[in-house]
This record gives structure tokens, C-alpha cells and sequence, in this order.
RNA sequence: GCGCUCGUAGCUCAACGGAUAGAGCAUCUGACUACGGAUCAGAAGGUUGGGGGUUCGAAUCCCUCCGAGCGCACCA
């Protein structure tokens, strides 16, 4: 779930769902033309019911004050009893209209029921519309899917728009926790997410290189070098001795300097150390930032002076108690906060304004901040910032928040890393089991619910793991893929293709799951939901296994290879893209073999 | 005390305000002359924390109580 798009208690709970329109239908480019033709897509669909309820009006037999939505909800029914697709349109436009949903249902029905494609058209319930379609019909996509290839699930939704993701953003004093750990997961599936919705991506990880913590660091650096123990604020972890001795490897004298110089050249070499070994850390996990944006670069340019002056200008700016005060409570905020205290030094949020200020001039449409937990009590003021500043929050400046992931081994809390001497650190978690369960693990739950990962689940590879669920499905695919092509069997295309072969049950199923992905990959751009792409990677993998269990896909013994068996191979050709596709939205490794 | 996020099967979790609340694991019963059994079929398991309200319809929205996690700096 989104955290706010509106926020501070302004009252209202809309969803993002709203705010883009109905979804289901808006957004969703049609897949690529095709010579493929006769296809009934969801879109289709919902064009039909529109020109049928513009038809009902013009003849009088409706009335509608605001006239003729411009698109409806098609869904695809979770029981199957239901239809192929079904449509609340009735219930929802019953009262503006004045006809009773079942018979407002029913005179959409018999206009329907012509449209080409379409089998049957039943009204159920208070007033659904329960549309079955014809075996053709569906069977087109397997051919559409091929087609379009790793740009199957593309959509629209965010259509040139430049937005910039800035995850992760662990402070450069020790190894990556787990507080970054989750949002490195789900931050960049979210950016290959949006990719996919159309949008220009930027990645970027702020580096806090400035104010006290770092020095904290450099001391703690500097009595790690000198065999005394960490400061009482300091950092502790063996990982302090390891870089405190790689620094003096590249600068053996530094011990000999004054204390006070020694420890300038572990601030600045520790530092970088710091930096390269989190880069590192995160390209391991398959992670890399466009942009590693530096905040000290921030208070060295002027650039936070120039944003302080900015909301001075706009009035949103006073001085008290020798500090000078920014009005957040004014647009939203709990209390007005310190911006410059009264040492005159910048505070924390002295550096977020000008980096916010930074990042709009660099022409981003959206901002995209995601915390941890830990710091959802920042999100009232960087929203007001963003407000002081003339901009809309939750528009311009989006804040996410991941709650807390527990680890646990065999059902018992892990707490500690040796190294990193707090809590268990991403480089932990990989060692544990993997890079794809780790990035599937994180990925596969909503973000606002705490988790619990076992590492003992999560490293085994059995069906008890969901990722070798999808995975195995993948490579099963593959296998089939090979063994027809040992055979000399290709995947049916052109005309060889008879959509219409593709007539049993468990086909449909998987048809018109595969038929979703495009609108699953829009909505977990809309919502910011990555976890829907793993779940619905599960559902297909789990569509197939049925399929495969009950449709014979290659010729068996000495059977002559049917146009069967190559309509079936592009079914299974077209479910392997969409795995391939899916799992790498999530960052996972689709593999041919295991 | 105030705020944010949650509370769904024994466990871990799904469910754009839609139809009989779904999966996996665990438990029980079945399917291997195997296109990869890392699979499939079936059974059992629920007052969606409690109580009000909103409406054609609520796990979902509003109020309230209970419980959990995380926050409430001139720290970063």
C-alpha cells in the first residue's frame, strides 16, 4: 500500500487506484499488433459495453445525467463459474441510470452477446455481467505473447514520465542493515516495474557524508587503528578494524600523525572505503544506481543555502530562539522544524530541502522516496517541505515506507551480525540463501506489513519455497522447448497456428492468466506494489503445472507431430516469456536447467 | 500520552469496495510404463481481533475498544 498520497491526517483515504482512474481498463496497451487477428481482450470488451450503453441512450432505452462512461471495469472473475470476464458496470451505474441492476445488466447482455468473440453473455448475482469468449479468441494470445517477446507486459501507464527512485540510502558508516535491505529488493522491482509502465527510471542512493555520525565514524576508525576500543557513540563491529586497516594499508604513515590529522585521513578514506563497499554489495544483489548522490556535495555547493533562501522567499521560513525555522506544521507537519540551528550549522532537513530542490530542477515528474520504518515519523515534514516549496505532495514527492523484516532460523529470531556488530546485514541474508531467494523473499509481501523470512524455508530448495516454485516452472518450460526442438517441432506460427486448438480447460485457464500480466505489471506500478508480480508469477507457474499435468505438449513414442502439438508448444512458449518477463521485474534468475 | 503501519486457517501470507474470503507450508488420502514427481488430484481447516456505522454489497471505508511493530531532537 501506498503510504500517503494524502497524508497528515487531511482525511481523505483515496487510493492511487482513483487517483490514475479505473485501471483495470485505462491502462492497458492492447498487445502489439498482430496479424493475429480476433482476439477479445479485456479492453475490447470494455469498448464494446461502452458503445453498447451509448447505443441503449440514443435509442432512449437509458438515460445517464452524466453521460456515457468513457471506459468500464473488466475483470477476470476468481471463480470460473463466473466467465471468462466479468463487468460490474450494472451495479455501478444503477442508480444514475434508475433501472434495477438486473435489468440494466440485461439489456447490456443482449447487445453484447453479438459481439465477435464473445460465447455467452449471462447476467448473475445483484447484476453482473458474466461474458464467456470463444476458444479463438483466447487461443490468439499465445501467438501475441510470442510476438511481443520481453516487451510482453509493457504498458502505458507512466508515459514518459521521469521519475526518480531514491532507495536504499544506507548511511556510509557500516555495512548495509536490514532497514535498506528490503527497499533494495522492492525499490529496484519497483524501478523495472515502472520502466515497463513507460516511464524513465532514475535509481538513486543519497549518501549522509556529512555531520556528526561521520565523525563518529572517523573516531571510531581512528581507535580501531590505535587498538583502543570503540567510543561510547561510536561504531563497534569487526567490520571497524577491517576498514581501519585497509586505510592504513594505503597510507601506512597515518598513525603517525596527530590525532587530529589522523583522523581526517580516516574520514576520508574510511569513507570511501564505506562507499565502494556498499556499491559492491548492492551489484552483487543486482542493484546499481543511476545516481549516488553525496550530501555533502549539497552543503559544499551552496546548494542548501540557495534552498534555504528559497523558502525564505516564500515566506515559509522565520528565526526563534536564534535558529532559523521552517513553517511544516503550516502544510501538515506535527510542529515546525530547525533548518538552520543556532550554531549555524544546517540540520538534517537542510540538506533534504536542497536535495528535493536539486532533483526537481533535474525535471523529474514524480520523486519517489522509500524509508524504512524506522523513519516513518520523517514523512509528515518532507511532505510539508515538499508543500512549502509550492509543490504537491504525493504528486511531485511520494514517500514510501517498508515495515520491519524480521529474520528468523528454524522459527528463532537472528539478531546480530558478527561483522556488522547490530543487525543482520544484506550481505548476511545472501549468504544465507541466495540472491534470488533473498530478492524474492523481500519482494513478495506488501510493504506496510512486517515479515518474518526464515532463512531455513528460504534456503531450501523444495515446493515449500515459492521462489523453486516459479523457478521450476521455468525450467520445465525450457525442457519442453528443447525436447521439441530435438524432435524438429517449433512453436505453431502464421498459419500453421489454430488458436482454436487451444479448446481445453486447463488452457483457457492458463490463456487468460497469461492475458493479465500486463495489467498485474500496471497495477503494481500504480500501487507501488511489487509483490503483485510475485504472486501472480505463482499463479501461472501453478496454471501450468495444471496444464502440463492434463495436456500432453510433445508427441509421445512414435506419434506424428499434429498442428497440437505445435499450438500447444507456443502455449508453452508464451507462458516461458511470461515467467522469463515477470522474474525479471523481480530481479530473479530465470534458469534453462537446475 | 500523541502519531504511523498492521491484526485474515495451526504457521507464513494473498484478496483494484464485489459474487461461496484464497494460496503455500504443516496434517490426512490418492496419482510415477516420468514431455523435469522440485509436479498434480482430493480432504480437513475461518464469527477476517471485539463492537458500532456508511451502502445494492465491507477483510477493505468511518468511529471506538483491545493487541503488536515502529516512531515522536536545534541527532543524522
Amino acid at each position: 500500500m501506498l503510504y500517503p498520497l494524502s497524508y497528515g491526517g487531511s482525511g481523505s483515504a483515496q487510493s492511487v487506484a482513483d487517483a490514475v482512474g479505473h485501471l483495470p481498463v485505462r491502462v492497458v496497451r492492447a498487445p502489439a499488433a498482430s496479424r493475429y487477428a480476433g482476439s477479445v481482450t479485456p479492453e475490447q470488451l470494455s469498448s464494446a459495453i461502452v458503445a453498447a450503453l451509448s447505443a441503449l441512450c440514443d435509442d432512449g432505452a437509458l438515460t445517464l445525467p452524466d453521460g456515457v462512461p468513457t471506459a468500464v471495469v473488466v475483470e477476470r472473475p476468481k471463480n470460473k463459474e463466473h466467465g471468462d470476464y466479468a463487468t460490474n458496470v450494472a451495479l455501478q451505474l444503477t442508480k444514475k441510470a434508475g433501472v434495477p441492476p438486473r435489468d440494466l445488466a440485461g439489456l447490456l447482455a443482449d447487445r453484447l452477446a453479438v459481439t465477435e468473440g464473445v460465447a455467452a453473455v449471462a447476467v448473475a448475482g445483484p447484476g453482473f455481467l458474466n461474458i464467456s469468449v470463444e476458444a479463438g479468441a483466447q487461443g490468439v494470445l499465445a501467438a501475441q505473447v510470442v510476438e511481443a517477446g520481453v516487451a510482453y507486459g509493457a504498458n502505458d501507464l507512466f508515459q514518459g514520465e521521469k521519475i526518480n527512485l531514491e532507495f536504499v540510502s544506507a548511511n556510509p558508516t557500516g555495512p548495509m542493515h536490514r532497514g535498506g535491505t528490503r527497499w533494495a529488493a522492492v525499490g529496484d522491482a519497483l524501478g523495472r516495474i515502472f520502466t515497463l509502465s513507460g516511464a524513465e527510471v532514475t535509481r538513486e542512493y543519497y549518501f549522509n557524508d556529512h555531520g556528526a555520525q561521520i565523525d563518529r565514524f572517523a573516531r571510531s576508525l581512528l581507535a580501531g587503528a590505535q587498538g583502543r576500543p570503540a567510543p561510547e557513540d561510536g561504531y563497534g563491529g569487526e567490520y571497524i578494524g577491517e576498514i581501519a586497516r585497509a586505510v592504513l594499508g594505503e597510507r601506512p604513515d597515518t598513525l603517525d600523525l596527530p590525532d587530529p590529522e589522523a583522523q581526517e585521513v580516516f574520514r576520508a578514506l574510511g569513507v570511501n572505503r564505506m562507499f565502494d563497499e556498499i556499491k559492491a554489495t548492492l551489484h552483487d544483489f543486482g542493484v546499481d544506481f543511476d545516481v549516488y548522490f553525496h550530501e555533502n556535495n549539497l552543503h559544499e555547493s551552496g546548494a542548501v543555502d540557495r534552498a534555504i533562501a528559497r523558502l525564505t522567499e516564500m515566506g515559509n521560513t522565520y528565526e526563534s530562539d536564534g535558529a532559523l525555522w521552517i513553517r511544516t506544521e503550516k502544510y501538515g507537519d506535527d510542529k515546525d522544524r530547525v533548518i538552520v540551528k543556532s550554531d549555524g550549522e544546517g540540520a538534517y532537513i537542510s540538506g533534504d530541502a536542497a536535495y528535493y530542490v536539486d532533483k526537481k530542477e533535474r525535471g523529474f515528474d514524480r520523486c519517489l522516496i522509500m524509508l524504512g520504518a524506522d523513519h516513518h515519523g520523517y514523512v509528515g515534514r518532507l511532505m510539508a517541505l515538499c508543500a512549502a516549496f509550492g509543490d504537491e505532495p504525493g504528486k511531485d514527492l511520494e514517500v514510501l515506507i517498508g515495515q520491519m523484516v524480521n529474520l528468523l532460523d528454524h522459527g528463532k529470531p537472528v539478531r546480530m551480525s558478527k561483522r556488522a556488530g547490530t543487525g543482520i546485514t544484506l550481505e548476511d541474508l545472501v549468504e544465507a540463501i541466495g540472491v534470488d531467494a533473498a530478492r524474492y523473499a523481500l519482494a513478495r509481501y506488501t510493504n506496510d506489513t512486517n515479515i518474518d523470512i526464515d532463512l531455513a524455508l528460504w534456503a531450501r530448495q523444495s515446493s515449500d519455497n515459492p521462489v523453486y516454485y516459479v523457478q521450476y516452472a521455468h525450467a520445465r518450460l525450457s525442457a519442453i522447448l528443447r525436447n521439441g526442438a530435438d524432435l524438429s517441432l517449433v512453436p505453431a506460427v502464421g498459419d500453421a497456428f489454430d488458436p482454436s486448438l487451444l479448446s481445453h480447460e486447463r488452457e483457457g485457464d492458463l490463456l487468460r492468466g497469461l492475458a493479465e500480466f500486463p495489467r498485474v505489471v500496471a497495477s503494481a506500478a500504480a500501487l507501488r506494489e511489487p509483490h503483485r508480480v510475485a504472486r501472480y508469477l505463482e499463479e501461472t507457474a501453478s496454471s501450468f503445472h495444471k496444464f502440463y499435468d492434463a495436456c500432453r505438449v510433445l508427441p509421445q513414442g512414435d506419434e506424428e507431430p499434429s498442428d497440437l502439438h505445435a499450438a500447444r508448444l507456443l502455449l508453452v512458449s508464451a507462458t516461458r516469456t511470461v515467467l522469463a518477463n515477470g522474474l525479471a521485474l523481480l530481479g530473479v534468475t530465470a534458469a534453462e536447467r537446475m
